[in-house]
RNA sequence: GCGCCCUUAGCUCAGUUGGAUAGAGCGUCGGCCUUCUAAGCCGCAGGUCGCAGGUUCGAAUCCUGCAGGGCGCGCCA
């Protein structure tokens, strides 16, 4: 439980007691009061806003009615100290025994503590990584990957019921080319010469097992019918060598999707034709035609009159196609239907993480949900910037057509699954991410996934270490905690405490990075007491001659390693005892 | 031309969704640490929050305009 919920709670209700009492009007609207941390920790441990807010309805000065408030609130459990500040800022300070109990709490639930209902069981569609299956995943599509991955651990973290959700886009032109370029692979298998991959096929080695196997699975029977016989047949087994393929990359990065959903296969259930009708039906389907895109020179650009799905009344920049020259549906019409698919499944609430190329696509496809959907669904798009991969601060330079780009597996083989998880979660998703290879390995401070092992690993280190002193501490539970009462240690204890309110913002405003960062003050604070102890032997953790003080300590220390190693959890990363391999 | 995102200390970035004197790491400088297993710890200095307006008790945060950078702007997928 966030501690500041609880005390949002009293101070909800002092003031309703004070308008009982007739000292403030009634009715009152409060839902915009806040409890937080003071910016300033000299302040107090909670502030609210309660004063500034109520005090133009209240018809009374901030700081006066922030005395009044003040007052009431002076007698809740733990509070020692209640004051006034700046514009009017209510501010709570907290018992050492408040901390102490959190602590408790903490050892009590292990990493289940920070876990909330606030989701109260509600359904989300995670869609991710739904990468293109005509080839291994590359690096880039990391980012996506593990910051929908941490999104969903998160989301579920704090109560909601998380789909993993796969869009296979195996339908379509790539899909089309990567049968063709199976079939050439196929042949050289059978032992034909094909000279050099054309241009607009797949040319990469990773193909040519996938003829083999066609190969040895079919023989020759393919060879001499004509690409209408082959097509279908060879496009499935490739899609499917491809995918497999994927989800072997996906594993890697220990992400194991729960549905996978077939573009061809929404098609060939007639879900586009549904959709498409459901929509003429609502008028929302007309035959125009469209202006010629802008800042980029189209060659034959001819404009046509074609069947347009008016977007733009919900907010898209121009109203879109569905169908291509061929007739054939174009790829936003499969797409309206897949999201209609997830709606009609119960799924009424999605989320899709998408690499920033696709910014041009999210109007579109938020104004097909709303449409579809007839405001019952919504579409939240999040967008992974670019990450820079980088080897001693310099670019590596990536081109796929040159066959440059680097594949996810090469990655995770050079730093880890753990550390590559962590890093792409270290920066909000918005902004640009730089991954050096060499930092990424770089076991100093400036490495926030060795920092923050580091820390858990000591933790660890400082428990075996205990028990040399006193055997079998860890069966006993500490009895007293008044003994941690050194400032940095209530510090950190107060870190710790703040865990839960971390997991929540980052769950609410989705932002799985904002965890990076919580886990590393607790990490820096753990070990600023831990040196402080090298100086000062009356705060080292293990005092030889004081075993009652020690297992306070120790209390302390397996709250720290049970807070990372929670976060850890959500994050997907190992908790590691040792640094040493 | 249009859309979305970004711009905070020399560098890399946080900033609790509108709150108090804007924070951390690196780097610089000055100390300390040869250990409860180590890769470190403490302190000093460093800021017109891109620029200009606006909204209000209060703005890095919201609105408008401008500048710089990124991504994108087929009936591709």
């Amino acid at each position: 439980m966030n501690f500041f919920h609880s005390f949002r709670n009293e101070i909800l209700n002092s003031i309703e007691k004070l308008a009982k009492e007739g000292r403030l009007p009634e009715g009152l609207t409060l839902d915009k009061i806040t409890t937080e941390p003071p910016r300033d920790a000299t302040h107090g441990d909670i502030s609210t806003n309660a004063a500034m807010i109520l005090s133009k309805p209240a018809h009374m000065n901030p700081r006066e009615l922030g005395e009044l408030i003040a007052k009431e609130l002076e007698s809740l459990p733990y509070v020692t100290e209640v004051s006034v500040a700046g514009p009017g800022f209510i501010n709570l300070r907290l018992t050492p025994n408040f901390w102490y109990k959190e602590l408790e709490t903490i050892l009590k639930e292990k990493e289940e503590y920070g876990s909330s209902s606030i989701g109260l069981g509600e359904k989300i569609n995670l869609e991710y990584v739904s990468t293109n299956p005509t080839g291994p995943m590359h690096a880039g599509h990391g980012r996506v990957a593990v910051v929908a991955d941490v999104l969903a651990n998160l989301l579920e973290k704090v109560g909601y019921r998380v789909l993993r959700e796969f869009y296979v886009n195996d339908a379509g032109g790539q899909a089309e080319k990567l049968a063709q370029s199976t079939y050439l692979r196929y042949k050289e298998a059978l032992g034909h010469e094909i000279g050099i991959i054309p241009e607009g096929y797949y040319p990469g080695d990773y193909l040519k097992e996938v003829g083999e196997a066609l190969a040895t699975r079919d023989g020759d029977k393919w060879l001499s019918l004509p690409e209408s016989e082959w097509l279908e047949p060879l496009r499935e087994f490739s899609i499917n060598a491809m995918m497999t393929m994927i989800r072997k990359d996906l594993a890697l990065l220990g992400i194991n999707h729960e549905v996978f959903t077939s573009e061809t296969e929404l098609h060939r259930m007639g879900a586009v034709e549904a959709a498409i009708q459901t929509l003429k039906e609502r008028g929302l389907i007309y035959e125009g035609i469209l202006e010629p895109p802008k800042g980029k020179v189209i060659e034959n650009w001819k404009p046509r009159k074609q069947m347009l799905f008016r977007s733009t009344e919900f907010g898209d920049d121009a109203d879109r196609p569905l169908q291509k020259v061929d007739g054939s549906w174009a790829y936003f019409a499969g797409d309206i239907a897949y999201h209609y698919d997830k709606f009609r499944r119960g799924y009424p609430n999605m989320i899709n993480v998408w690499g920033a190329d696709h910014v041009g696509t999210v109007k579109r496809v938020t104004s097909a949900v709303k449409a579809i959907t007839e405001g019952k669904g919504h579409l939240d798009v999040i967008l992974c910037q670019i990450v820079n991969f980088m080897e001693g601060g310099k670019p590596i330079k990536m081109s796929k057509r040159a066959g440059t780009f680097i594949e996810i597996k090469e990655v995770i083989d050079k730093v880890g699954r753990d550390a590559f998880r962590f890093m792409m979660i270290t920066r909000k998703s918005d902004a640009h991410l730089d991954f050096d290879f060499k930092k990424v390995l770089e076991q100093t401070r400036d490495n926030p996934v060795f920092y923050i092992q580091y820390a858990h690993a000591r933790c660890h280190s400082v428990m075996r270490m205990a028990e040399d002193v006193f055997p079998k501490w860890s069966e006993t539970s500490a009895e007293v905690y008044a003994g941690l009462d050194d400032p940095d240690e209530l510090h950190l204890l107060k870190l710790l405490a703040a865990w839960p309110r971390h997991v929540e913002i980052a769950a609410t405003a989705r932002e799985p990075h904002r965890l990076c960062y919580a886990l590393y003050e607790i990490a820096a604070q753990f070990h600023m007491l831990w040196n402080k102890g090298k100086e000062n032997t009356l705060l080292r953790f293990i005092i030889a001659d004081n075993k009652e003080l020690t297992r306070t300590r120790l209390a302390m220390i397996q709250g720290v390693a049970t807070i990372i190693a929670s976060g850890f959890q959500i994050i997907g990363v190992t908790p590691v005892k040792e640094m040493r391999e």
